[in-house]
DNA sequence: CGTAATTCTGATAGCTACTGTCAAATGACA
DNA sequence: TGTCATTTGACAGTAGCTATCAGAATTACG
């Protein structure tokens, strides 16, 4: 069998150590001034190790794993539903697995990514990968090319829409329901071509 | 009078002489194994001038000066205009303006931002002051706040529908016309809500 | 069990992006 | 031509990141 094991745990704590303390001392010294010995210091291992787990020092508060469950979350999607409306079932499901203390985190996160420019930067290089994954799906399901202007064009709008949503959420300080409630209001605004 | 004199003329040289030679050099052996001191020494001055002329070695190829001329466009557009229309009016006339060797300059300097993650990460920080930028200008038209959610939602729909209307035209070797078609086919797009 | 194979970690050396500082060079101007 | 302001180059230093390798911890297996 391909039980968890002693190495495997120990792994996953000292993932979530380092992401953890790289947060709060960013938090208290801010994103430049804290380097990545300290970080490594603090969660009890070397820099080296640090490196390991985290390819570039912006990582450890950027990357995330969502992408796969959002392919499995579409894909368990029947096939008449619209493209759009699919994708919003995705994140309204995807959010609603979340403890409120994974909210709290995922506001921090998000929060400090969206005051860091470096942090925002390589985020978009993730949400870049998320782009293509949904034109994947997305082409899949509606008979398309995923290199097709209109194709990228819808993925990288409600991508832009997402991110609107879920950083005017950060900002203040409100519930589950509200990101949810933003993100229907935005994903509502689009449909209807984003009238002012 | 405010005539342009010795000392801003060869700034100017200098200046374009770095982003020529970089663009070469980048081509030429990729942009990562390219140092700044490399492209110093082919431009003729000293690394510290190249950190002068562009705080990060990203800005050689992402800078640009298209802002103020954005304002400048969006403020001469008469008062009734819708935004969305007054910003493809926008970019038209930019583009207009160009010339084919300029034209050039912008496919190179577009299809190496798209592929090289560093570049278009920069990028990105740039994009999110226009946004903010035309959500200022788009806010005082409208008589709404520049922190509204539907504001912020509009302009970064807007700099997406851009964004994917540029980058899938410099992946092409079309002409200016191509790109402005382009460009209407995505403001269509996104006005009509994106339908799939 | 105990030993061998595998995987993870820490240490070290080195490259490059980037910053700060200061003296020398260069153009502006009277 | 001489003085002032600006630009440039040289130097030293910090930190992110890579590559490599020996030793330690965990797992697999006889």
């Amino acid at each position: 069998m391909n039980r968890p094991g002693l190495r495997e745990r120990k792994k996953i704590e000292t993932l979530h150590r380092l992401q953890e303390e790289a947060l709060r001392l960013f938090d208290e010294q801010g994103y430049d001034a804290t380097t990545i010995e300290q970080i490594a210091e603090a969660a009890g291992v070397s820099p080296s190790t640090f490196y390991r787990y985290f390819p570039v020092k912006e990582d450890v508060v950027v990357q995330d794993e969502y992408d796969p469950l959002i392919v499995d979350v579409f894909e368990s999607q029947q096939e008449g539903t619209a493209p759009l409306e699919a994708l919003r079932a995705v994140l309204t499901a995807l959010f609603r697995e979340f403890t409120d203390e994974d909210i709290e985190r995922v506001r921090r996160r998000v929060r400090m990514i969206f005051s860091v420019p470096a942090l925002r930067a390589r985020q978009v290089g993730q949400s870049a990968a998320t782009e293509r994954l949904l034109a994947q799906m997305v082409a899949q399901r509606t008979g398309r090319s995923a290199e097709e202007l209109e194709v990228r064009h819808f993925t990288a709008l409600v991508v832009a829409s997402w991110t609107v949503a879920i950083s005017a959420w950060a900002e203040t300080d409100g519930t589950k329901d509200d990101l949810a409630a933003n993100l229907d209001k935005c994903l509502a605004h689009l449909e209807a071509g984003a009238p002012l």
